[in-house]
DNA sequence: CCTTGACCTCGCCCATGGGGCAGGCCCCAG
DNA sequence: CTGGGGCCTGCCCCATGGGCGAGGTCAAGG
């Protein structure tokens, strides 16, 4: 038995494992010891699970989950490769996501040297009776939503009688980024009275200010657009009695002839 | 009081933070709230806050850790920004070294088609006493610990009136990242007897075998070393009652004019 | 045979960054 | 004043171990 049999410790020691991650694996089954004495629960495990410690030890050092790895190991090692590659390629993805968003942070630190900052301008915002529909998308559906949504809702609009309503406008209550679905709304103001219709609902919007800035070509794709974001939110942190609060917005069409303008409500 | 002031919930909405997170970060004393209520515990935030917020936000979704992020945010900004982008550079130093370590898994489930792995033979060990020391270094730090400590024991031997000694062997008791510090031995044998000295220790060296393969040129640097680790673990996966156990070792000179062996100890 | 020291087990608490839930206030609008 | 929703505290939970202490086990040496 304890002849090519290894306790935990020695074991862990060829592995580069501890004996209570060893312990956690076995507890997960991940890693299960060839045999277990049933009387002192002492583990011993073979020389031929070496290959798999060593590969369980590689993936766990690399930040995979051990849910994760137990999935993979089961793979064929082709499939299990693809996966990983994959994996490999979405973490590269992630970190050109973060490179984007130090450079952001520079942006902002910076301070007022960014023309787009200075371009900011307040205006009010009277208020609107506004029919919408909410959506939880991810960027890449982001468009298909918006565009069917407006021409759902003008469709609506014409077959009740009103013309055209206001701008359309695109309401971000949650960042919309590659990682992760976002709650928007899309919205157009109208006018005289008007029913709910299905998913379409019916609320008012209140008076107020907003901050906004048009976004001309240079900037209207992602991710450069985050860069207006960016300015609006500088420009409110350089400004003494306004805040940035809420969530940001799109309206469609812009001002001075942009595609849209960004903007935050204001909060004195 | 509450003109210009939200609580959690409303601030935590317009910062994308839970109101759970803003209660860790009040206690960490990262964002401390403009005003508690001494009798109700509630947190009141000023719009002011709303930037530190944001910021917060952005490095922890980058997945810096609260401690971390709570040392940057009082850096003056461009200190604060060198030290992401250092941050930045160190991931993506990561991210090769999971790119590397995946394609070590690559050539190890590929099997045989390497001729690294055809070439790894195995040879007895004779029994022998060594002279060693132990350390415990980075892999910036590997090379010159070698080198001083052979001519250190090399000079001792001398002293002592042995003639040279024999090759020197340098022991992975740890893996050697560039991630973190690894324990090292540095040790060759002689003949007769001697006396400890310093931090040289004395053991015997029991007799066994090895499976070794000589490292020639094109892979004596890391990372390219690693491949030859790898070999040696993927002939072991594919023979049938030999297995890898224990921590590689390196020999200088290695065998036919090799600057280097890398060996394992054969467990039969 | 017994001791000794190294090794192993189990069980508990620790940290991180929150999520979720229960029970109980609080605040604002009607 | 009353209701509903927001907020508080306090607790348990997740994953992945590290660390510690109490106690059992194993093998070698006296």
């Amino acid at each position: 038995m304890t002849d090519s049999y290894f306790l935990a410790g020695r074991f862990g020691a060829a592995t580069r494992l501890s004996p209570k991650a060893l312990r956690l694996y076995a507890e997960q089954g991940l890693l299960v010891p060839a045999y277990v004495d049933p009387t002192t629960g002492y583990r011993y495990y073979a020389a031929e699970q070496a290959g798999r410690a060593r590969l369980i030890a590689r993936l766990r050092r690399m930040g995979l989950s051990i849910a994760r790895i137990a999935r993979l190991i089961e793979l064929e090692p082709d499939v299990r490769l693809a996966e990983l590659r994959a994996w490999l390629e979405a973490q590269t993805k992630r970190l050109e996501q973060h490179n984007e968003l130090v450079e952001a942070i520079a942006r902002q630190s910076n301070g007022g040297s960014d023309p787009l900052v200075a371009a900011v301008r307040v205006r009010d915002v009277a208020p609107s009776k506004i029919v919408y529909r909410q959506g939880h998308v991810t960027v890449d559906a982001l468009d298909a939503f918006t565009e069917s949504t407006e021409a759902e809702i003008r469709t609506y609009l014409a077959e009740s009688g009103k013309r055209d309503g206001g701008p359309m406008t695109l309401h971000f209550h949650e960042p919309v980024n590659h990682d992760g679905k976002g709650h928007i709304e899309v919205a157009i103001s109208y006018e005289g009275s008007l029913e709910p219709s299905g998913d379409l609902r019916i609320r008012l919007q209140p008076p107020g200010r907003e901050a906004f800035l048009p976004v001309f070509e240079a900037y209207e794709t992602f991710p450069s657009v985050l860069r207006v974001y960016d300015a609006i939110e500088a420009w409110f942190e350089q400004s003494v009695d306004l805040s940035c609060f809420g969530s940001p917005y799109e309206i469609y069409p812009g001002s001075d002839g942009a595609r849209f303008d960004v903007a935050y409500p204001i909060v004195t």
